[in-house]
DNA sequence: ATTGCTCTATGATAAAAGTCATAACAGTAC
DNA sequence: GTACTGTTATGACTTTTATCATAGAGCAAT
């Protein structure tokens, strides 16, 4: 694992935090925000935040991709949300006056602003727009959660590793090319994200590549049949 | 099923809601709350919503059992909350901007006060410290989504079963005798709260009887070796 | 008491998914 | 280049879990 070094760099005209919840604020609380933000570069594979640690404030997502990934009892990752420009993370933590229950480690050169616990409650407590804003935030998530805990519970691994790629390309997108999906996953990773053993991961995107809904070069992987891998994940809701 | 005929209660001296989070609200907010609040009675089976239907409000439960079900895409139930008096519901939905992402079912004769949309949002706008409490009981519910998100994906049926059965000691307790579960579900509802099939449920039950951790006696159970279920739950968190 | 109904229980079997072993391959360090 | 290492791929096999079938138990209505 490299070293947690963390570069500063100036967001202070950060387009990500105009597009962040954080934005939602009042201008001279956004500009509050902004005084005591702390900008810092992380290189892939270094950890923002680790599972099981105090929260001392929220971080937003600059650029670059962030995964939270949660240990299970046999140690084991799950990676239970993927992070990208805009996005803001460990508030749930803060606002539930709880330990981290998610690591974050960044999956590319990821740019990530810093706003201190006594800020962001300040502002929060002074903002009911911006609270707003955050409750909604924690709704959305809470009903993603929920819908994910009906999807693992009830649907075959095929289903879901075909939904998985769908909220990858969701979440990230593609490349220029239009098909290939924009972030390099290990098969391992997706497993994780998928909830089941690297193998079968494998195994299904084989079957996938075999059946022309996707290709396979090394870590990248086209979307070719998008409609066919909607109607392989089986999506009701 | 029977029809939903809601029968109006004096819930004014509702102890439930003082114990609800709404009792964080400002003395003369809880007020209001009180003064706009409606009071029914429901019975085993009533719907108190339905899962796709848009939210008028939240609801407090002042007495009783309900569960939280989210129908699969092929029509299976899922339980994904359990709530029992003081808690309260509606409001994922309602702070989401969002339809109920599940419905609310009655386990038996359960007193809930229904508070307007109008009168909630109302309250919560000029009420900081109430904001406050709900991010908290939003991030505690993500927070335990994200947990059995994990231990769905990775945790045997067998492990499920008995944290679900601890779960729901946690949740309802035992009866006056100490050890019998103070809730009736059938064999079908704790599958759907294991996320697994009313057979493996029924078999591992009979398992969980033959080594002497519970005892069954049609709907009641009782867990007459608790440590030995938690072992068997293999919980690290 | 008899009928019908739902729920629980259990066996037989099939399907799904995980595990283990090993090979092929790619990327990196030397 | 070669060795080393980690990732991807595949086959063989086992375990877990679901499904199907059926029987019995409990309960309510007649």
């Amino acid at each position: 694992m490299k070293p947690p070094v963390e570069i500063r760099f100036d967001c202070h005209t950060s387009e990500a935090m105009m597009n962040s919840v954080l934005s939602k604020a009042k201008k001279e609380h956004l500009e509050i925000l902004n005084e005591h933000k702390v900008c810092n570069i992380y290189k892939r594979g270094q950890v923002v935040f680790h599972e099981g640690s105090h929260p001392f404030g929220v971080y937003c997502v600059s650029s670059g991709k962030v995964k939270l990934s949660h240990l299970g009892d046999d140690g084991k990752e799950q990676i239970i949300r993927l992070l990208k420009e805009g996005d803001i993370t460990g508030y749930r933590a803060l606002l539930g006056g709880d330990r981290y229950g998610a690591s974050a480690i960044v999956l590319e050169d990821t740019h990530i602003c810093f706003i201190p616990k006594e800020i962001f409650i300040d502002v929060l407590k002074n903002d009911a727009g911006l609270a707003f804003e955050m409750m909604k935030l924690l709704s959305y998530e809470l009903h993603r959660a929920e819908l994910q805990l009906t999807h693992l519970a009830q649907k075959p691994v095929r289903e879901r590793l075909a939904e998985t790629l769908l909220f990858i390309k969701d979440t990230y997108g593609f490349e220029q090319d239009g098909i290939t999906l924009n972030v390099r996953f290990s098969r391992e990773e997706i497993a994780n994200l998928v909830g089941t053993a690297t193998e079968s991961t494998i195994r299904l995107l084989s079957e996938f590549k075999k059946d022309g809904m996707v290709e396979l070069d090394g870590k990248k992987i086209k979307i070719l049949m998008q409609r066919e891998l909607e109607r392989t994940a089986n999506l009701q809701d």
